[in-house]
Parts: C-alpha cells; sequence; structure tokens
DNA sequence: CCTCTTTGTTACCCATAGCTAACATTTGCC
DNA sequence: GGCAAATGTTAGCTATGGGTAACAAAGAGG
C-alpha cells in the first residue's frame, strides 16, 4: 500500500520518521540550527535512538547532515514536515475548540496527526473553519 | 505510562490488541459462536498471527477459549471491545456526515479509535450530537 | 597542549506484531 | 475405522523502533 521505489512520492512514511521530521522542523523554527542532541532532548529519547532515526532520514534524502551535525531538512523532507506539522496544528486548535484542555489536544494530535486520510483531514479542516467562524 | 500490574484496570492495552477484541465482538455479534479462523478470515491475517494473539489475551483473561476453540469475552474484555467498537461506529458515523466516503470513514475510524483520550473522544461525540441534531 | 565535557556512533538487547513452513489435531464424511 | 479437509500450534524470520553500555570524536578552557 502506498509503497513506490526509494525516493518516490508517495513513499509510506513510518510514524516515527514523519515524528522526527515534524520535530525537526519546530526546532527549526524555534532556535535555528538542530543537532541530533536537540532531537534527543525534544523527544526524550536516547542518543543511539536519534542518530539511527537521523541516519536513516539522511539515507533516504529526508534531511542533510553537516560535518559539524547541523541537521537541514531537504525539500523532500521538509514537504512532510511541514504537513504533519499543519495537521498537529489544526488537529490541536480543532480539539482545544472542542473544550479540551491543550496538553491533551497536542497528546491526542500528535497520535491522530499521522492516521487521517487526506480526505477525513480536509473534511475536517472545512467543517472546523465554519464552526470557527460562526461561533469562534 | 499506565502500565499496573496484571490485570489491573489501567494497564494499557496495544492496538493490536484492541483490535482483536473488538473483531471478536464483531464476529459474535455478526454469527453469534467465534473462532480463531474467523478472526483470521476477518483481519486478513495468517492462522499463526491469530493464534498467537488468542493465547495472548487468553493468557491476560481478556477471553476464554474452550477446548473446541470456541472464543467468549470475559467481562474485562467485552469491557474494552465494546469501548473499542463504540468508538469504531461513531468516529465512522462522524467522518462519513462530515462528508467523508463509508470505506474512507471505516479505516481512518479503526485507527483513530485508539489514539484518541477519553476527554476528546467525550468531547467529539459532545459536539457530534449537536451537529446531528442541527443538520442532521 | 592536554584534559574534560559535549556530542555522536557502534554494538547489541528488548518488545510488538506481522509472516511462512511445517507439524499436530480435530472433524466430518464415506 | 480411516482418509481428507479444516483448524490450530510451533518454530523461526522479518521489520519497526525504543533502550543501555561503551567507545570515538570534536570543542572549550585552563
Amino acid at each position: 500500500m502506498g509503497q513506490k521505489l526509494d525516493g518516490g512520492v508517495d513513499m509510506k512514511l513510518y510514524e516515527s520518521a514523519e515524528n522526527y521530521l515534524e520535530t525537526i522542523l519546530m526546532l527549526e523554527r524555534s532556535q535555528g540550527a538542530v543537532r541530533s542532541i536537540d532531537i534527543a532532548a525534544a523527544l526524550s529519547f536516547s542518543k543511539p535512538s536519534v542518530s539511527r532515526a537521523v541516519r536513516l532520514l539522511r539515507e533516504d534524502a529526508y534531511i542533510l547532515v553537516d560535518r559539524q551535525g547541523y541537521i537541514t531538512l531537504t525539500d523532500k523532507g521538509r514537504a512532510v514536515a511541514e504537513r504533519i506539522l499543519e495537521r498537529h496544528t489544526l488537529l490541536t486548535r480543532y480539539f482545544v475548540a472542542l473544550g479540551v484542555d491543550e496538553a491533551t489536544a497536542q497528546q491526542d494530535a500528535c497520535r491522530v496527526e499521522h492516521d487521517l486520510s487526506e480526505q477525513t483531514f480536509s473534511k475536517l479542516v472545512e467543517h472546523a473553519q465554519k464552526k470557527f467562524e460562526k461561533d469562534g
């Protein structure tokens, strides 16, 4: 399902990889430069776990890592990261709008963001927009 | 997180186990008696995969298996199964109400049903009820 | 310049959870 | 009763994706 040749646009990304890319984008926005140690701190993962994930993301051309260990998203990686981060943001806002507390909304969004089809997500966004227009 | 002693109420169930229990309940409702082979057919899993899952569910007292291989949910297992199946049903209805096609709604519900906190799910249900009252 | 801290990597372990191949067991029919 | 089909189990493989222990390399400060 969805799995194409290496580098294919349709290639299914595992939830873990999506989360790493999202985290890299968030760190890039909040602090500029991103290294493995920053990802480990942000996700509360061990250095070896991050080290391996970074290697895999690099091998699949989602990120570039320079000799100082600084990580940048490739176009391909950035597309994924932005898509997931947008989902995260919108889902969180939606849950909060329904009365869910911020922390719980964040946690749930972080899982659901990987699971929704494009179709369901877009219908949800449409609906949420109508709701926000009407009653905030 | 959430992991208590064996049989504890708070014990975190893996998504896989939740899906098996939900499937058992659905089969029980649709055809009465349930065996491993029925689960394998329903989920398109191999017999060995189901065999192991059934053993684990039995060892953790979510199900009973008689000598003929017929499976029944314990109270503990039924509680989980009903909770997940209800989530599945309500999420599917909600997505369909937003304009998502049935098959996609089913697929998405099947993943999201395991991920939502009680809080977010209940807020979503509240909201959906209001929506259904108003415009169908 | 040398040491110590920070950072990253290597090697290996663990758990979940699917799979196939092969075997065992049970069931139903002649 | 015996054979064949259906069902279930065992053994072992694969993949994802966490973890620790130990080592290596890179930088900063005295």
